[in-house]
DNA sequence: GTGAAAGCGCTAACAA
DNA sequence: TTGTTAGCGCTTTCAC
């Protein structure tokens, strides 16, 4: 402790000129001379001045800091997406504070708060499971923060969203069950509450039902790694379904879990597809066909909104991410 | 935009008492009567009042925000760590702020001097491959901001680090292959410039040359996915060895799929060993045998280190974390 | 028990 | 071209 930084103030006094004076220099305001602004400057870089952020803060109200709120950092897809989002800020000088919600609505609020508290110029926010009132988002906006939604985003009209797309993800994935001639399909899916559970679900169901309709599609929503195991190793003992489908990667986890177990062969004993950031899938043996839904892209794309936002474009529009197969040996 | 946030003063205003009173009655002053204060944090309350961090922040200088720093967030290791941080500094009133120095010197510098200006409260910190220079982070230090090395730590002393034990860890993965009675052994580490590459290679290395010296041990650093994918390909090729020990999640990533392209069987054909924090081990079939490194575990104790130095404690520790060996099917 | 006033470090309008 | 001044919103000492 005990260390002091060095302000204006004592730039000022030592090259015995105004506080004002050397705060233009230092950013190379036109009225001040040449001569002075190298003094000014020289003195700055031996004495490693560094402007006190809190004050610049106070006065302009601006933080320069994006927040980024999601349920878990623990996962791939956020992992990308937060690189993405990261690599951009950093290059138009913004940082990024990263907080967690870990699906619970209590924390999501504190850290709204938080956010708030630390002047965050910006939210990019992938709501909890438990999220369903919108209201600290909207005051949020109806500040001036512009907040961008992606991956789970809400129902509502109103508000900026990035998303997968999921609808098309889920149809592609079905169609390559279908174009395979797998009939006896057991179909997994993630929250029932979130609305990409419910756009993959619904667009996944009606695909079949329209394509295939003599298919016999079991729907289970079991959203945790230990929770699809199990599913699979009850519906399994009944029969072992021809074909998989898998909505994220934890529930491809617990599947290839249940798989493992029970010896199956991938594909000879059973097909698998899923969604996926493009990780996980690579890992098994043969690597598991999935339908591509890219972090780290969908970031990059948040980040573009985001900076139209912020550069005082308000248009609340929802930009769609399109999504292609990536063939793996599995189905 | 053109929100206006409610300020002392204008509750002041709005109740006809000082700014100062306000102020105190809002923490709970003992000077200040009970009536006032009931009647100021009821105005606070339906005015949802707000404090103005960055005046906070400029009056007592002290930020709240906690910094971490590491090479990337896309690692299953630092996810765990990082979680694990922000769960006890969240309990204790505490953000984070999390940046990437993707293992470039540039960046790692660049970052230390956001969290310079956003005026952190302490640094936590695993090092880049690149980093040499240690004096960013002995000024922060001597500025009174406490750092927590962890993971990859820097050699010499002066720092407090918050360790794995790589040394045991490397040490029980030799044990292991040794007591399974393999004697040709493939070894693949990481960045040879890192201390927990350097510890672990050291380690293993020597405990074989004394409880094994007529093993033949062979050593690569590929450090990266691919990069292991090629050497063990490249090795195969000649003879494929009893045993590969894995320094890490994604060395095995890459052993894996060279000994998936390669239709060889775990454990029969060839047996791996690996340290890691858990998760990708328990992906493959039959799941690998691991010893354990906690990220999770290490961010508890990193944190608890971090909060005796802010409470003044001064001491510069290095603190171990045991570990433990995970029996799959692959040795 | 409450108020007045100074000042944290910076920016920017206005003077000179 | 440079200096003076008035705050930004808050905490805190000192006075009443």
């Amino acid at each position: 402790m005990g260390f002091q930084q060095n302000t204006l103030k004592k730039l000022s006094e030592i090259l015995g000129i105004s506080i004002s004076t050397v705060s233009r220099a230092l950013k190379d305001h036109p009225d001040i001379s040449t001569k002075t602004k190298t003094r000014v400057k020289e003195l700055a870089a031996t004495l490693e001045y560094e402007p006190n952020n809190f004050a610049v803060q106070l006065r302009t109200q601006q933080s320069n800091v994006l927040g980024i709120l999601v349920p878990t950092i623990r996962n791939y897809f956020y992992d990308f997406f937060i690189s993405a989002v990261e690599e951009e800020a950093v290059k138009q000088g913004y940082s990024i504070m990263i907080m967690q919600s870990l699906d619970k609505l209590s924390l999501e609020c504190s850290n709204i708060n938080v956010f708030r508290r630390n002047k965050i110029m910006g939210l990019f926010v992938s709501i909890s499971t438990e999220t369903d009132d919108m209201t600290p988002y909207k005051k949020l906006q109806e500040s001036g923060i512009p907040v961008i939604f992606f991956d789970r985003v809400p129902e509502l009209g109103g508000f900026s969203k990035v998303c997968l797309a999921d609808e098309e993800a889920a149809r592609i994935a079905a169609r390559s069950i279908i174009e395979k001639g797998k009939k006896d399909v057991l179909a997994l899916f993630g929250h029932p509450h979130l609305s990409i559970t419910k756009l993959r679900y619904a667009s996944f169901k009606s695909y079949f039902e329209r394509y295939a309709p003599d298919s016999i599609v079991t729907y289970f929503f079991p959203d945790q790694v230990e929770a699809s195991k199990q599913i699979c190793l009850e519906v399994f003992k009944e029969r072992v379904p021809e074909a998989v489908f898998c909505m994220g990667d934890m529930i491809l986890m617990g599947v290839m879990h249940a798989v493992h177990e029970l010896k199956l062969k991938v594909p000879e004993d059973i097909s698998i597809i899923g969604i996926s950031n493009g990780l996980i899938p690579t890992l098994y043996d043969p690597q598991i066909t999935y339908v591509e839904t890219s972090g780290f892209k969908l970031g990059k794309l948040a980040f573009k909104q985001m900076y139209s936002s912020l550069k005082g474009f308000d248009g609340k529009e929802e930009v769609i991410l399109e999504s292609i197969l990536v063939e793996g040996g599995s189905l």
